[in-house]
DNA sequence: CGGCATCCAAAAAGATACTG
DNA sequence: CAGTATCTTTTTGGATGCCG
């Protein structure tokens, strides 16, 4: 789970840095972490199992747009990086759950704010790109 | 559009779930929106820029790894969102100066507990990843 | 049902050269 | 300095077919 990094809680708002880690500055570890956790369908992945166990198949469903092997091979690297639990029932049919690790729960609550605030601005960002436009038409 | 609207935000149209909204439903607006502040380097950007303005030199710079053309075509997406201030002082040779505007503010703030989260997760991912390397080997 | 392997089209990204 | 234009390479994604 957490390698003891959480001294001090969520108190301290970083150990690190005064802005915050080198994720910007450098091919770093954690901007391939960063990358799997917002790549295209990861951010989906995380918010829809948030919402709890899912099969693959309902997973498929409930993330609209996504293909077979894009939702498989996303679910892979989130499995890898030790954010989704995979359970697979030796039957046949095959029957698979996913779910959240908790470190991936972590991940998922700070992409959920992102997601609604995406949702709440999508007045704003509409009427900023109509002005942007009109500036150069 | 200020955040506050969140704690009883079932007065804003937007806010309808008890989780979060339909952006992993369908290919709605908001879906779009989180494309461009999640893509590969519109998550560093906004980042960079939460330090303060900058130039496009200082944030090439600032940002490791990104070809000028990358940051150049990062920076006119969220421009026209409206999340980037873009302002060129008429001179040789040129100025040009990038900020975040209120609302690219907002999606920053919302992104860096990512960052952070990224960062403090290093050891836990990579440790995760040995398990999975190792258990199909 | 839940994959994986393969092939192919499309989009993204990088390098480089050029311009106001 | 801050881009744009162009070309090439890499990555992504969709469509199939197969298998446990």
């Amino acid at each position: 789970m957490q390698a003891g990094a959480q001294t001090t809680a969520q108190g301290a708002e970083e150990s690190r840095l005064p802005g915050f880690p080198d994720v910007i500055t450098a091919d770093c570890p954690a901007r391939n972490i960063m990358e799997h956790v917002v790549s295209r369908w990861g951010v989906l992945v995380l918010l829809a199992l948030l919402e709890g166990t899912m099969r693959f198949s309902a997973l498929r469903r409930r993330i609209g747009g996504v293909s077979e092997k894009m939702l498989a091979q996303t679910l892979q690297t989130l499995e890898r990086d030790g954010l989704v639990l995979r359970e697979a029932k030796p039957v046949i049919p095959p029957h698979v759950e996913y779910s959240l690790t908790p470190l991936g729960e972590q991940a998922a609550l700070r992409v959920r704010p992102l997601a609604i605030w995406a949702n709440d601005s999508v007045a704003a960002v509409t009427a900023a790109r109509e002005g942007y436009d009109e500036a150069r038409a």
